[in-house]
DNA sequence: ACATTGATTACCT
DNA sequence: GGTAATCAATGTC
């Protein structure tokens, strides 16, 4: 498992920097809700909504480990790749190609990437504001079923975050389980 | 290495 | 009210 952290309006890198709207709202409302938006115009990116009530921040999901319901997480790949082939994107592959791949694909990868955690789980923009804290919620947080050690955690500079400047860019607000095959490549 | 995408923001009238 | 510029990425070449 892979994750961001996000300030509020200081941090540059943040949708926080932007005033209050109607798509970053939910940053700023309470903590443990959902907060999902869409990147360049194709992939669903899930955050979770963190710091108290009236301060912006979130923690991007950017890559998970499945640990059940991976045939599900698999068709939910598909369904995604099968709409953007028919808005024409992704470069000229197939339709057909991109289905053999994901049902090639072990399950550690199938969420290793911030816009593949969405297709995934099937989230788009209306998941924002979902409580994942409450237990009748379709999408929540629960305990995983291991503990991680404080060790095996790794924390590094943010991705594609260039344009915020050095200052925000090089802030080492990402982290990861260390040798977890999920995270995403290095960039 | 390169092409693809559309919601969202900021700016203009 | 309408338009241009922006982007926390992936997949195929």
């Amino acid at each position: 498992m892979e994750t961001e952290a996000y300030g509020g309006p200081d941090d540059l890198a943040s949708h926080a920097r932007f005033a209050s709207t109607a798509r970053n709202s939910a940053m700023s409302g309470p903590a443990g809700r959902a907060y999902v938006y869409l990147v360049y115009g194709m992939y669903d990116c899930l955050n979770v909504v963190t710091g108290p009530q009236g301060a912006s921040g979130a923690v991007l999901i950017r890559a998970a480990a499945p640990i059940a319901g991976m045939d599900l997480m698999r068709a939910a790949r598909m369904d995604h790749a099968r709409r953007r082939r028919s808005a024409g994107a992704g470069g000229a592959g197939g339709a057909g190609a991109a289905a053999a791949r994901i049902a090639a694909l072990p399950d550690r990868h199938l969420a290793r990437g911030p816009g593949l955690v969405g297709a995934a789980f099937g989230l788009d923009t209306g998941w924002t504001g979902t409580d994942l804290c409450d237990p009748a919620s379709a999408l929540r947080i629960e305990p995983g079923p291991t503990d991680v050690a404080a060790g095996e955690v790794a924390f590094g500079p943010r991705v594609g975050v260039g344009y915020a400047g050095p200052r925000w860019s090089a802030v080492p607000w990402r982290c990861w389980i260390a040798d977890d095959p999920s995270v995403s490549p290095a960039r």
